[in-house]
RNA sequence: GGCUCUGUAGCUCAACUGGAUAGAGCACCUCACUACGGAUGAGGAGGUUUGGGGUUCGAAUCCCUACAGGGUCACCA
């Protein structure tokens, strides 16, 4: 990661060395890291690139351009080569100046809002017929942390879904909800809307499969069988008249999904994540039909015999691409071409689409862009997929069929039960009313949760392992919370502000000492680089990373008991700006950092 | 089979995008401490980075190849 101080330094970099070997380096053969905690010094300079262009053996270069960086930079202290690394040391001086920079912005590691051009992210977007499960809560985490980070990067963020309201599947939950629900509402039962909606579709599902081995019995062959349902055959029915928009359908259409959403913005409410606006499919997929059949006129793409629309992406590489039925209904594609040009139609200046979903699309999303490049869109290259990797479980994927599915309202109130087990256990915050009990251990319990799943990089594919659960020490949201607090507590006694805590430039900090500092200079770019891998797990292991040093340098590092003013005001000021960091940088994460627990 | 992603300690994950002796957490074994908040810290053990070639000052990272696993190639969404 680049250091805020690194561009000062690659800066004096490329001057001195062209004062002293007479060329002048590219920007990518300036290499800097943080130097190793074996070595000497606080940044390396690798010289091995600009040894050829020194004329000289990469230590002998390091060697004349360390010498001149020290002479000529007021900065840097001192320096040690090894092999063809040059390790720098900073002087007191400029950390000190650093880190009252830090100190100076709330906002630490944060653009201004605005400085970025705007951008639209979608994540969640859930099948409405079954409850939303742990890879939802990935998809959802990942989705407003990404937003969270294009926002602390200066961009203006919109958040977005796409709900998919129509089709076939709507109408079994419908059918089967007719036949067998005996009116039962959310209401009248106290279920969640969209859990009774997805038990009805799973029994649309059994009554289906009832019928389909009973007309095999009989001596049907298998698909005969499923087309010859008369639960299936009721459910086209009704779609066909919902597509002709029948009075009595549209209605409960509307009612059904209705109880399904109350339930989803139970869960969103509870996971913590929001959004600006919603599309529906019902909304969007008559718009893609539109802009399929223009491309058709256009020659650019062509029809069946049964009237069936298709792409040939054959000369991509890709195959035939089905793009409306013969019967003119949409499929999902149709509906995608349709949503993502609406898009760009209803914000002007968008400058990019981020689409967050699993990696099983990836074909799906290639194909789609490449579609939008051949209708000739202007933002055809402006859509970008955030492709994450499955959550699986000891057992493999999760099948609801096996009933192996964890839900994720039942898994969040479990992390909330544990936390709160483990507070009531230590017993620090006897003191709290319930409602502030209740909240503590929703933001540590999902904060828990949301730093399991957001710590992994997201094109990986993750383990969940729901017997051992999720840990609360160690590498995990609690462990920095818990720092955090301590820090904030320290803060509390001392009775200081922290941005008028004042100290002599002399004052020296040691290894201990710089590495924290290093680590608060570094968040700025840290958020950039996250920025701009959509990654927010680069995020969570430098907060950790962070908060581990502070740990450490806690232990056998006097703060606020210090008899040295100039040292204790010091060490205040880096504890204060290790909490604005790390809390900065958690709620990137969406974690909350407690007062006290 | 084509395309694609992945393979790192017993397990779950890192590694500043080609840099120094590959690092953390969990589990295991020592040790420290009535603590400015112990949901702690220090240490030990644990690795041929799946195997084999190649590229160069230098490879977990790039290329080739073999093997293993996931995903996808629907008139499902």
């Amino acid at each position: 990661m680049i250091h805020v101080l690194d561009s000062r330094l690659h800066d004096a970099v490329l001057d001195t060395f062209e004062a002293t070997f007479g060329k002048r380096p590219s920007d990518a053969q300036i290499q800097i890291q943080s130097t190793r905690a074996e070595f000497e010094g606080d940044r390396t300079v690798v010289v091995f690139p600009l040894a050829g262009l020194a004329g000289a053996p990469p230590h002998v270069a390091a060697e004349k351009l360390g010498e001149a960086l020290v002479a000529s930079q007021d900065w840097i202290s001192a320096y040690s080569v090894v092999k063809g690394f040059l390790n720098l040391t900073l002087t007191d001086a400029s950390w000190s100046e650093t880190l009252r920079e830090a100190l100076a912005s709330p906002a630490w590691g944060f653009a201004t809002p605005g400085s970025q051009p705007q951008v639209m992210v979608e994540y969640s977007s859930p099948n409405t017929n079954k409850p939303l499960h742990l890879g939802h809560l990935r998809n959802n985490f990942l989705g407003y942390s990404v937003s969270r980070i294009l926002e602390a990067a200066g961009h203006d963020v919109v958040k977005v879904q796409i709900i998919n309201d129509r089709g076939i599947h709507i109408c079994k939950s419908m059918v089967a909800w007719q036949k067998l629900g005996n009116g039962e509402t959310p209401a009248t039962t106290g279920e969640k809307g969209d859990k009774l909606v997805g038990r009805y579709y799973v029994a649309f599902d059994k009554a289906f499969k009832a019928e389909v081995a009973e007309g095999v019995a009989r001596g049907l062959e298998p698909k005969e069988a499923e087309s010859a349902s008369p639960i299936m055959q009721e459910a086209r029915a009704m779609l066909q008249r919902w597509e002709d928009g029948d009075t009595e359908v549209v209605e409960l259409w509307k009612t059904m999904n209705g109880w399904v959403y109350d339930g989803f913005n139970a869960t969103y409410n509870d996971m913590g994540v929001r959004f600006d606006k919603l599309y529906y499919e019902s909304d969007t997929y008559l718009l893609g039909k539109k802009h399929v059949e223009d491309g058709l006129s256009r020659g650019i793409f062509f029809q069946k015999e049964d009237g069936s629309i298709w792409v040939d992406l054959t000369d991509d590489g890709l195959d035939e691409k089905l793009l409306l039925r013969g019967d003119g209904t949409a499929v999902y594609m149709t509906q995608d071409i349709g949503t993502a040009i609406l898009r760009f139609d209803d914000f002007a200046g968008l400058d990019r689409q981020v689409y967050t979903v699993g990696n099983e699309q990836e074909y799906h999303f290639k194909v789609l862009f490449l579609i939008l490049k051949k209708l000739g869109f202007a933002q055809a290259d402006k859509n970008h997929h955030l492709s994450y990797g499955m959550v699986e479980l000891p057992e493999g994927k999760m099948k609801s069929r096996e009933g192996t599915v964890v839900d994720a309202d039942d898994l969040l109130l479990e992390m909330r039960t544990t936390a709160r087990a483990i507070s009531d256990e230590l017993g620090k915050v006897d003191d709290f009313a319930e409602v502030e009990k209740a909240l503590l251990a929703r933001q540590v319990g999902h904060g828990a949760l949301k730093y399991f799943l957001l710590k992994v990089a997201p094109a990986k594919s993750m383990m969940f392992d729901p017997k051992s659960s999720i840990d609360f020490f160690g590498n995990t949201a609690p462990f920095i919370q818990f720092n955090v607090v301590r820090c904030k507590s320290i803060l509390r006694s001392a009775e200081v502000d922290a941005s008028t805590l004042t100290w002599s430039n002399d004052t020296t900090l040691d290894d201990a000492e710089r590495t924290l500092a290093a680590g608060v200079l570094a968040f700025p770019s840290v958020v950039r680089e996250a920025a701009a891998t959509y990654d927010p797990s680069v995020v969570a292991n430098h907060c950790y990373d962070l908060i581990k040093a502070f740990s450490s340098f806690y232990q056998d590092h006097p703060i606020a008991k210090e008899e040295n003013a100039d040292v204790r005001n010091l060490r205040l000021a880096l504890c204060a700006a290790v909490s604005t960091t790390v809390s900065n940088g958690m709620s990137l994460l969406g974690i909350d950092m407690p007062e006290r627990m």
